[in-house]
DNA sequence: GGGTGTGAAGCCGTTCACAGCA
DNA sequence: TGCTGTGAACGGCTTCACACCC
């Protein structure tokens, strides 16, 4: 299988959880209608597809039981669930496990560390919850390659270092400092702070024009 | 002040973050330094920096004081807090909270809003809580134009819909669904589950190859 | 010598536009 | 007729490369 980017991977991710959202009759779909949905183009659509081989009517559309099973084999492990670590159960951690709760049910946090001696060698919602000194030796233990960073700042680089050693592959970093990894780790950083200085930065270049508030 | 893309508003934002942090006696800093704290690439630096005009000296490089001042003028409010409004005060909106707390001084959350009963008309830590059907009159009567959005998906389009009602230019949004909003509001959405899954999937690429397990 | 500022080149992702087909 | 698949054009961002300067 050839290289797929980045931002491909992302949007047929993005596409598979609109799709299966659709009703379960409803049989294909146009590309301007996926397009609609996602909040996209029908070009777009349409050369993202390609990637997956399944081909389009020019009069029904696309099979959408194809294109989900389809994705489903690009993007996910071929057999069951993929395990994946989270690191840190604060406030991030936790809303994190809420959202797997209810996310694709292919990947599942199998297991959580915390520095806080409260939460440790205990279970948080069935996750259970190991010391960051055990870090590189569970997740090898578990043969994890995946694994989120929730912790602040200050500690992101000491368990990122833990999780190479572990032997993990890609990263998810909630922490807003850029990260240092060997070139075979793929690193993902969502960093909150800066998309919220963007927004401000561009609702304030919106806001400015229409001075004396254009509300009636 | 001409056009600044997105990218480079976000690395600035980065670089301020990063020069703060630095230490107080500092006085300058060369263009490949900051490369490598930002994890980038010396020409990036400095192309980012044109847009300050900020000039760096070739014997010294560039003078850290000054590059904090310029980017505040560009990325802050230029007088005092910039108010934001949180829709969701659920794990992630209180994880935000918390986030906020430690970051940017310049930027602040003015009033939050949940369905629940329970936080509504309540304070927590120090910020007001309101009902949904209050939004869009609240933003209005505080002038807030930026809004994130940390509630479920089906929720977030109304949401969406009520800020953009109060005014709202700015939205970042943290529901994994694409949201409609009008040309002059700036909308960022920051989809945790699709970033997984692209980890996931680079994860197990780069996984791949050493598959006999490389650790010793 | 080593770093800066910046045109120019290169690279990638998106959009256009159109032939081919149901 | 209306949509698909895709080569080609376009545009934006990053990287290169080099003249200029301390």
């Amino acid at each position: 299988m050839k290289k797929i980017s980045d931002k491909v991977i992302g949007r047929l991710s993005l596409y598979r959880r609109l799709l299966l959202q659709l009703p379960q009759n409803r049989e294909f779909i146009f590309s301007h209608e996926l397009a609609t949905i996602a909040k996209s183009t029908a070009s777009q659509v349409r050369r993202d597809l390609m990637v997956t081989h399944v081909y389009g009517n020019p009069a029904r559309g696309y099979e959408i039981k194809g294109l989900i099973a389809t994705i489903g084999q690009i993007l996910d492990q071929p057999q069951e669930q993929t395990a994946v670590a989270l690191v840190g159960l604060g406030n991030l951690g936790r809303a994190l496990v809420a959202y797997m709760e209810g996310g694709q049910p292919k990947l599942r946090i199998d297991v959580a560390f915390d520095r806080d001696p409260e939460k440790v060698d205990r279970l948080y919602r069935g996750i259970p919850c190991y010391p960051f000194h055990r870090l590189s030796e569970i997740l090898q233990e578990h043969q994890i390659v995946t694994g989120i960073i929730a912790v602040p700042a200050e500690a992101a680089q000491a368990v990122t270092d833990e999780m190479v050693l572990g032997g993990v592959k890609g990263i998810l970093n909630f922490a807003p400092v850029p990260l240092h990894v060997p070139a075979d780790v793929y690193l993902v950083s969502i960093d909150v702070m800066t998309a919220l200085e963007k927004v401000v930065y561009y609702a304030r270049q919106n806001a400015k024009p229409s001075d004396k508030r254009k509300e009636a």
